[in-house]
DNA sequence: GTCTATACCCTGATAGAC
DNA sequence: GTCTATCAGGGTATAGAC
């Protein structure tokens, strides 16, 4: 009745929605579902959203706005050395298939592909998602600069951390076996030393 | 009414259904669009298949059968060097995406994250169209094998081949641009040129 | 083997009392 | 702000004539 009170129902709905996009998808998610998962009827959704595609929206906003909180804060606790905070990141995804007997990985990569055209608001907020994401990475790779040969493109390098881990996550879940997943991290972290072996030799023969 | 006309009709429901669920996805796709774009009615697709999952099935099935006619043989067509084979792969990928203004690009990783539970014999063709994939790029590695390193995993580095496109084509959908596919890709040709390098060195040091 | 007609359910969303 | 009841439409699948 009050305004916290009105606050809570709504952090209530997100939260159900987004635990059940996670597991099922978006259209495999029927209003009915969430209503049930968050304990309320119906009048109280359509009364803080338009329909549901805005509780998706208010979903990937809160993914967005939460990343640090949720995922790299605690991902990176006691994780001084900026590179090993990449491959430790790229560990949460692996714990999570693993959790989840190979049926759900990452939310916003699942949602991505689900949604073949989805509205431009939809995919706007996609697209931030992934970008907080991939600049997470920049930044620990920027961090470690000096390991790395002078003209790497970090950004790149970033985007490709993102590819690894979405592609690893999606071949995990069909193969339902960790094996793959393991297998590219394996290739990325090949890929990475080489960059930096080479940039070491490229520095001792100054 | 011959076994041949119903050779045909069971054909053209599965190249609609093949063509609809790559362009909107497998829920997104009704029963009655296959009808529709099939040019057919209800009694026909039922008297085919037991149900929209038997067609999905049908449709993996002979994306499947058909890899290297529909994908590898047009796409290797005079290019002989086994390297460029799968830069050239991946470049096919990358001119679906530009030819559908960013909205789909592959019909099997979109199935893979779409379905989060799907059912053993669709998990179990999803795989097998993946590894089939896989072995076509390990194929090209192996005939290239005399210029990586002895010790490299040539089916872990085609997994990794793999996930590179599946992302690329991911992050390309989402930010309706070409730039991270090609960033990726990019990268994804350092690594192995790194490889090749580092192979080269070892042997003139003999 | 293909047609038309339809059963029956679940979908997203609304109306209006409280 | 939350409830109950309900609508209109589309979903998959089926029945039975031809």
């Amino acid at each position: 009745m009050t305004a916290n009170t009105e606050h809570e129902t709504r952090e209530r709905i997100v939260g159900a929605a987004m635990q059940l996009f996670w597991e099922k998808g978006y259209n495999a998610t029927s209003v009915a579902d969430i209503l049930k998962s968050a304990g309320i009827n119906s009048g109280s959704l359509y009364h803080f959203f338009p329909g549901k595609q805005d509780v998706l929206l208010a979903v990937l906003t809160a993914l967005h706005d939460n990343i640090w909180q949720w995922l790299l804060t605690p991902a990176w606790e006691g994780i001084p050395d900026p590179v090993e905070r990449i491959f430790k990141l790229l560990d949460r995804y692996r714990a999570s298939l693993i959790e989840t007997g190979f049926t759900y990985g990452c939310p916003i990569g699942s949602l991505a592909l689900e949604l073949h055209e989805p509205d431009p608001p939809v995919r706007e907020k996609l697209a931030q998602n992934f970008d907080n994401w991939v600049a997470a990475v920049e930044g620990c790779l920027d961090e470690a600069r000096k390991r790395f040969p002078p003209r790497t493109n970090r950004h790149e390098v970033a985007l490709f951390v993102l590819t690894t881990m979405e592609g690893g996550v999606m071949l995990a879940r069909t193969e339902h076996s960790i094996e793959p997943f393991d297998a590219c991290v394996d290739q990325l972290r090949n890929y990475l030393n080489l960059l930096m072996k080479s940039a070491k030799q490229t520095k001792s023969r100054k």
